[in-house]
DNA sequence: AAAACTTTGTTCGGGTTGAGAACAAAGTGA
DNA sequence: TCACTTTGTTCTCAACCCGAACAAAGTTTT
């Protein structure tokens, strides 16, 4: 969208964006430091200041401290300045919440729904649960995660036959009445990583999320790679072994080793009929049998992680889901396959991390694709809804 | 460095670059439909092209024929517009040519050298070799393509030791008096590629370069992929096996199944003392001994590739070296290998070709360099020496 | 063949943007 | 209290792109 423009109109959105983003990054900044942080003469940066103050992003904030003149006035996003809604559309759950500037969580909510199969009522739930999410403050629009490709606004029919004739966004963009954008769950999972967890201000990082299916939100330069059209990042199926069949039809994939459904078989190889749950029995039982499978999950892990490396030389890896969030363990295993692997790679073990997001990581993500688009093009600011 | 304009002179940089790559693109293209191209005003345009006159990269070709009005005169590239020198700085050899705007190469020269182990010997002749192919055109400039990661214009010292201490891009660029830039060889491969080659216009794709060394360069939305610190597309060392010693000390690399030393080894277990070197071999042979070394090895990379597809989402790969150069049936077997895997991969193994650019692939993108830097800043044009 | 029409490219006045100088505001320090 | 420093604003100017008017160079119609 940018790249039609080659006016002065790019240059003002240009810079723009550019304070806007700074003011962010900076938690806070005076003109005159922005000035001088970009170069820029004192007059411009006025003159965009008072542009973000009109468009209700900005506001004034306390005087600094003099250094020995007149005490600069610190510009400050406002955190309320505006509103936006996420939603994570899963294959079995919706998430709905929203969010403000700030990051914070201002309501949220959740059904489980088979979605991948009952498009309709999902989309038909999807409008009453933002609908019951909208208040009196002005909203700059939704963000919708979906489990798969996303290719022009609409999901991959390759992957969810049921939602082919279903264009997600034009439909939600027309019943809603809001701008609405439609990401990748890793891709936007990797996006919250970015914009509020421990990857803010890391251009290249990759975000791994390992649940019942496996893929991979991948930054690179501080952009989202999406590749020829939309399929990159998709881990899951990358062939780590000769074993293992997958549910693609193939042997020895990733997912075949790691995801929760394989987990769960080798937990009942074991113990026939148990009333445990995956994760309490890997959080409680210590067995040798459980160390076995987190042995073997990790040892899985690190060998596409170690392919990833080569290929990326990511700053960093984050990885989001059950098993890395409740069984700590894991991630020292993980760190030591890894160390154990790469010696010429410049990435270490401690780059390896935990999301620190929680379970609500996606659906933060998409409410964030909103705020991404609109710190780099601050004029769409002045046109949200109530 | 666009990054620090933030006045008009980035737009009037960003709409020269824009038509300058259009007419480039074109082959040859008229004013009015520039301005139809770009949405932009026929008076930009023509103030554009004036500038792009001045810097003496472009032409007014002849009259296209009329359309009912008056007739369109067609902008061209000015092929001897400018010169560029390219560099292929091997761990063997050094090959050195030059080319002019229209990718025409003008004079090349080649020697062997242990440039790994001398890196004093290799500065030199590099810039002998150099300044023996400099005429009285305008140079634009010299870039130089390593077989190893390049951090700020430096070789990476983990892969050549020797080099450390050595600041290649100031060094040379102090005694050539000239603008140097430099560049990953499978890196400029692969911008060879995307100028010259089978890529041309296609913004995701990789370019495997497989020799001594296996390596690649990726391209992702147009730009070439660098990393955290400029290691991406550290293809050779990617596990895909459990077997195989690599010199890296790992075990499993694709380099040490696929790369040149290796295949040699295998032939040599067969025939002792053979005369034969690997091409000739492979090609003239057609064993079943050259057929299982060829299958083993189509075998090893369509497990990197079929990663690679995963992870990156490419338009294409296209193979350089000298066995898929010179043996034909590398590439169906490969094909066929790659086709049995992936079935929910969107690259057809139609997408995977070998390269047209012949050995000089990386010299040849090692002096692209400068066209793509000027491509994108044409005020660099104005900057060429004698 | 001349007039009307179409399309291309240039010239010139106008709006937007950022730069820079001058100035006002608001502190520190002797 | 008065000089000094630093911040932020105002105002004029230059660069850039736009659009309208115009000139150039064809084709089509009469």
């Amino acid at each position: 969208m940018t790249d039609s423009i080659y006016d002065t109109r790019l240059l003002r959105q240009r810079n723009l964006s550019r304070v806007l983003k700074t003011i962010r990054a900076t938690e806070g900044i005076s003109r005159a430091d922005l000035s001088r942080h970009f170069g820029m003469s004192r007059s411009s940066v006025s003159s965009l200041a008072d542009q973000l103050f009109e468009l209700g992003v900005v506001q004034e904030a306390h005087l600094a401290a003099s250094s020995g003149g007149r005490p600069p006035r610190v510009l400050q996003l406002k955190p309320n300045g505006c509103m936006v809604i996420g939603v994570d559309l899963g294959s079995s759950h919706i998430t709905v919440l929203s969010m403000n500037l700030g990051g914070n969580i201002e309501s949220m909510s959740e059904v489980q729904l088979d979605c991948q199969n009952q498009p309709q009522l999902a989309l038909q739930t999807i409008v009453e649960m933002v609908n019951a999410l909208r208040t009196k403050n002005p909203l700059l629009g939704v963000g919708i995660a979906v489990p798969c490709p996303v290719v022009d606004g609409n999901l991959s029919e390759q992957i969810l036959p049921k939602w082919k004739e279903i264009h997600l966004q034009s439909t939600l963009e027309g019943v809603l009445g809001v701008r609405v954008f439609v990401g990748n769950d890793a891709n936007l999972g990797a996006l919250a990583e970015r914009w509020w967890g421990s990857c803010k201000g890391v251009d290249d990082f990759v975000f791994v999320k390992m649940a019942t299916g496996v893929g991979a939100g991948l930054f690179h330069n501080g952009n989202i790679m999406l590749g020829d059209i939309g399929y990159a990042g998709e881990l899951g199926h990358v062939p780590i072994s000769t074993e293992g069949l997958c549910r693609c039809g193939m042997k020895g994939c990733l997912e075949a080793h790691i995801g929760l459904p394989h987990l769960n078989e080798r937990i009942q190889e074991y113990i026939e009929g148990t009333e445990y749950t995956l994760l309490t029995w890997l959080v409680e039982e210590s067995s040798s049998t459980t160390q076995d499978i987190l042995r073997d999950a990790a040892q899985s892990l690190s060998i596409a992680l170690s392919i990833l490396v080569n290929l990326l030389n990511p700053h960093k890896i984050v990885l989001w889901g059950p098993i890395p969030q409740y069984v700590p363990q894991f991630i020292e295993l993980l760190r030591t396959s890894m160390s154990s692997r790469d010696p010429w790679s410049p990435i270490q073990s401690e780059c390896i991390e935990v999301s620190s997001l929680g379970e609500q990581a996606v659906a933060i993500g998409a409410a964030t694709l909103l705020l991404e688009e609109a710190f780099s093009n601050p004029l769409l600011f002045a046109e949200m809804q109530i």
